[in-house]
DNA sequence: CGGCAGTTTGATCCCGGTCAAAATATGTGG
DNA sequence: CCACATATTTTGACCGGGATCAAACTGCCG
C-alpha cells in the first residue's frame, strides 16, 4: 500500500478541525481500495465492518425490494464519508452502496468510529452535519412523490445531480458519471419508458442533451421551471 | 412548576444508562410543556431552540409544500424525544411538530444539548438510535412510494401505526390518536377520496372498523396480505 | 460482424385523481 | 334541548397521466 498524502483530506469537512500529525494517524489507519463501475461496496442487511470516506466517483445508494426492484434513495459525491452505519447505532448497513462510476475509497473498521469520534474534535459534528444532509434530501423526496408529478420529479433528480456532480461543458452541465434511463427511473419512482419519451422531448426542445449512458443539462433555468414554481 | 418524579424518565432508552442523581438534574432543568390537539408546537424553518421529550400523545412531523398541501413524513409515540435539530448538527428545525392528540411534554433549551451529550453516557449513542429508526422509517416510506400501489400503501400505514400507537381492544387494535380519512391520505400521497373509499371497502369484509376520527384494524393478518407479499 | 445493453416509440389500458354533491357527526350558542 | 354551523365521511361519474405490453432501433464492445 503506498502511502497517503496528507493534503487530500485536510479540506473536508470531518477533517477540517484537524492538525497534520492527527490526519496522518488517520491516514495510516486507512487501508485505500479501488471499485469498478457497477460493483458494490456493500451490501443491504451485511455487518457494517467497515466505514469508507469516497475519494473519487460516486455512489448510488439502492435499496432492492423483496421481489427485485431497485429503488435509488441518494447519491454520494467525492469528499463524503458513506457506510457510517455506527454513526446511527446500526450494526448493518441500512442499503447497497454501488459504484455509480470507478471508486477511489478509503476504507477503516468500524471499531475504530469510537475512537475517531472522541478523539478528533469536530469529526462527530460535520459528520452528522452530512448525516442531517441526507435526511434532509429524504424528506425533500418523500415530499416530492407525495405531491409532484413524474415530470416534476424528473426535472428535478436532473438539477440535484447536476448541482451535486455536475462538469461544466460548452453546451451545458453534464452528469459526471455514467447514467441510464433505467438509473433515473429508479430515483424518481417510474419506468424508463417514461423517463426516455421525456427526455426525447426535452432533447428537441434544448433543454437537455443526452446519449447513450449520458445526460447533459443545458438550460437548467427552465428545468427549475418545469420541476414546480 | 410542580416537581416530576425520576421514575417517569428512568425507563426511556435516552436516559437508561444514567443513575438516579444524573436523571434529578436533568429533570431539574427541564421545563413541562402542555400542547392541545392541532396546534403545533414548533414550525419548520422556526430557530430550534428547544428540544422536546414526550411524555404522553403523539406527534405527527409535517412538511407543508409551497403551494399549502400538507406531508406528513412522521409519527412519533410517547417516550421519545424530538425536535433534536441538533444532533443533525442543524441551528433550525427540519419540520413542523403537530400535536396529533393532547400532548405531554418535557422541554430544554438547545443550549443544554451539548452538555447532555458529553455529561451523560450513553444519551448520545441511545438518541442516535433513535434517528437511525426514523431514518430507516423514512426509506422505507421511499421505497414504498416508489414501487407500491395506493392500497398496499395504505395498508402499510395503517399497520406502522398500529404497531406504534395501537391499543388493544375487544373488537381489535386501534389507533389510539384522533385520525381521519385525510390523516391517512397525507401520510401516503393520496385523495381523502381514495382512502375513504378503501377504508369503507375494507369494513365491508371486516378488515377494519372505523368511525369518526377513529380507526380500529380487526385482522391486522389480512392487511399484512393486503400490504404486499 | 454478431450480440447485448441501452434507447425509442407506438398502442392500449386502468388506477386513482378530480369534480360534484349528499349524508352524517360534532359542536355551539341561544 | 333544539337549531344551526361546521367538520368529516361517503359515493358517484368522469377522465387523464403514466404504467404496461410490444417491437424496432442504435450504438458499442469483443
Amino acid at each position: 500500500m503506498h502511502r497517503l498524502d496528507e493534503s487530500l483530506l485536510a479540506p473536508l469537512p470531518p477533517f477540517s478541525f484537524l492538525e497534520r500529525p492527527q490526519i496522518r494517524a488517520i491516514l495510516d489507519r486507512a487501508t485505500s481500495r479501488r471499485f469498478d463501475e457497477g460493483v458494490s461496496v456493500f451490501e443491504e442487511g451485511a455487518a457494517a465492518n467497515s466505514f469508507y470516506l469516497l475519494l473519487d466517483g460516486t455512489i448510488r445508494v439502492v435499496k432492492i425490494t423483496p421481489d427485485g426492484e431497485q429503488v435509488t434513495s441518494l447519491h454520494i459525491p467525492a469528499g463524503q464519508l458513506f457506510g457510517i452505519a455506527p454513526s446511527l447505532g446500526r450494526d448493518t448497513y441500512p442499503a447497497t452502496a454501488i459504484a455509480a462510476s470507478e471508486l477511489l475509497t478509503l476504507c477503516w473498521p468500524t471499531s475504530l468510529w469510537h475512537s475517531f469520534v472522541t478523539d478528533y474534535p469536530g469529526f462527530a459534528t460535520e459528520t452528522y452535519k452530512t448525516v442531517g444532509n441526507r435526511v434532509a434530501e429524504m424528506n425533500n423526496r418523500i415530499v416530492e412523490m407525495s405531491t409532484q408529478h413524474v415530470e416534476q420529479r424528473i426535472a428535478r433528480a436532473l438539477l440535484r445531480l447536476v448541482k451535486q456532480s455536475g462538469k461544466k461543458t460548452e453546451i451545458g452541465i453534464e452528469i459526471d458519471f455514467p447514467i441510464t434511463r433505467q438509473d433515473v427511473s429508479e430515483m424518481t419512482g417510474t419506468t424508463l419508458h417514461t423517463v426516455s419519451r421525456l427526455l426525447s422531448a426535452w432533447e428537441k426542445d434544448g433543454l437537455v442533451n443526452s446519449k447513450r449512458k449520458k445526460i447533459i443539462v443545458c438550460d437548467p433555468h427552465r428545468l427549475v421551471v418545469l420541476g414546480g414554481a
